[in-house]
DNA sequence: TACTTATGTAAATATATCTTTACATGTAAA
DNA sequence: TTTACATGTAAAGATATATTTACATAAGTA
């Protein structure tokens, strides 16, 4: 089984950003990045192209896939 | 207004690889190739990630953002 | 203590993504 | 013409993504 994992909150904290100012910047609720972060679900590509963008980052450092036991 | 557009169809052609072909490699069905070279909505970023380790090649050349009018 | 800030979380709701099944069209080859 | 193959599409249903509102806690500071 595949999943997506995400290293929002280790590079947001990198940065010094607050989940309220990004959800300023991005146009977003603060509780979405906060589910995103806490890996309630994945965003949609939409949102993780506007994240990779945001931190000016390539995909691999924000996003990739590990398989999983079940 | 933002849009994700994609370069499924293009890629997938200049490979010679039919639909059929990448549903099964991938494990999804045809209808939802279809539905994302037609525009019909946008991959997830599970599906998203599947598609540009599948190609091999860089995000932007798969996928990216662009400001619309409304 | 009281106040502020950042974060975690929950429920209800709306919309997006994806599957399954099915039918249609176009093209190329036998 | 008939057959096979690739593609487009539609409807119903399941699950995922995202918003809104609201409440909670922890840490720092006046």
């Amino acid at each position: 089984m595949t999943k997506v994992i995400n290293h929002i909150k280790e590079i947001r904290l990198q940065r010094g950003i607050t989940q309220i100012q990004m959800a300023e910047d991005l146009q977003i609720t603060r509780q979405t990045i906060n589910a995103i972060e806490n890996n309630k679900y994945n965003p949609s590509l939409e949102l993780a192209l506007k994240l990779i963008k945001y931190f000016d980052v390539p995909i691999e450092k924000l996003f990739y896939l590990r398989e999983d036991e079940k």
